[in-house]
DNA sequence: GAAAATAAGGACCGTTGAGTCCACAATAGT
DNA sequence: ACTATTGTGGACTCAACGGTCCTTATTTTC
């Protein structure tokens, strides 16, 4: 097994720097050769490996997915309380606004450039809310659990009031409002909710 | 005065054919070709009159910046009371889930797809999304005076908090998620301002 | 009706886009 | 060492991009 030449790169690494290229310039403005400066490799490689730029941009949407996903849990399992994971990740949101980069969310990104009409880049982007929103359900119901939650609407609403908020305040963020205004209305999301 | 060749189209009407299709597809997906087909006039005319196609996207903005605020304000001062201002504000963001097109916010979709890189675009949204702010804010005022408002929080919280949950309201109906889902959320904001 | 002025049509331009292909390099099995 | 197999570099294709420019058409002013 394992003919011919090997590869002289580490596939995983590339895709990650695709993946960060894709989120910090979205995918119409990403060209190849941008990718190819990135990733490193030349174009045959890039062709041989991944197919096309466009099944590139879905396995770099997966690969955010799952590392965005696991964090969130990973962060949720170390909480202490489901408030404090809350919080936790509000704030992490708005820290976004202090530093220079501001790319959002790919997945918030992506649905905004173009999941309105790419169904497989659609679906991509879906799974990935749903990965997310799955951990935020989880919280949800440890805080009903804990006792924290003074809200009486149903676990899914209130996830999606999580979701719609974190995705607002991205869009927020993006578009240059201060860390100063943001705080506030974090501390409200909070107090809707817990 | 009025020298020359009289123009064969009605600019203002050309110009709200192009906001539509940069609106639809965003800015880097819509090429020169489709704004000559959707504005049905020539290269050297579009040219001649907007310059570019960077300089057409600000004025587009700007054309749906106005068409917005102004809708809004009217909309306003023709409501009984804040809260059916409010009510009706997000019914008609989440109505949008019913429609095929699903075309969001040009604001919010613009600050996702270029506001980061491109200076002008991103004062030209900034403007806009404070033409609309201020409406909400009036709202807020209006609401607060009414007594309607339960919430102690400041108006330039309450403001963006609307601001956050119409734009993650709009992503979230971009992304698919259906009217069902959305109905009991906007009732859920509502309860926490009013 | 001539001249000045502006609009419109469309050929043309250089650049860049994504994607293909082929020659050459490097490895594993025999 | 030879062959089969896979990886890599880069020349190449061709269509589409935004933008320019020249010619022709239509109008007003005098």
């Amino acid at each position: 097994m394992n003919l011919g030449r090997p590869r002289e790169f580490n596939t995983a690494q590339a895709l990650e720097a695709a993946m960060q290229q894709f989120w910090r310039a979205g995918y119409e403005a990403t060209s190849l050769q941008d990718l190819l400066d990135v990733m490193n490799l030349s174009k045959s490689s890039l062709y041989q490996t991944y197919g096309s730029k466009h099944e590139l941009f879905l396995r770099s949407i997966d690969f955010y997915q799952q590392v965005s996903a696991n964090d969130l849990q990973q962060s949720l399992d170390s909480s202490l309380t489901s408030k404090a994971f809350m919080n936790g990740l509000l704030e992490d949101v708005i820290s976004e606004a202090t530093s220079k980069k501001k790319k959002g969310c790919l997945l918030v990104n992506t649905v905004n450039e173009l999941s309105h009409r790419d169904k497989a880049v659609s679906k991509a982007v879906l799974n990935g809310i749903d990965n997310v929103a799955g951990v935020i359900k989880q919280a949800i119901k440890r805080g009903k659990k804990e006792g924290a939650i003074k809200s009486t609407v149903s676990t899914d609403t209130l996830v999606n009031y999580i979701v719609s908020n974190v995705s607002g305040l991205r869009t927020m963020v993006k578009s240059g409002v201060d860390k100063a205004e943001l705080t506030p209305l974090v501390n409200m999301i909070m107090k809707t909710v817990y």
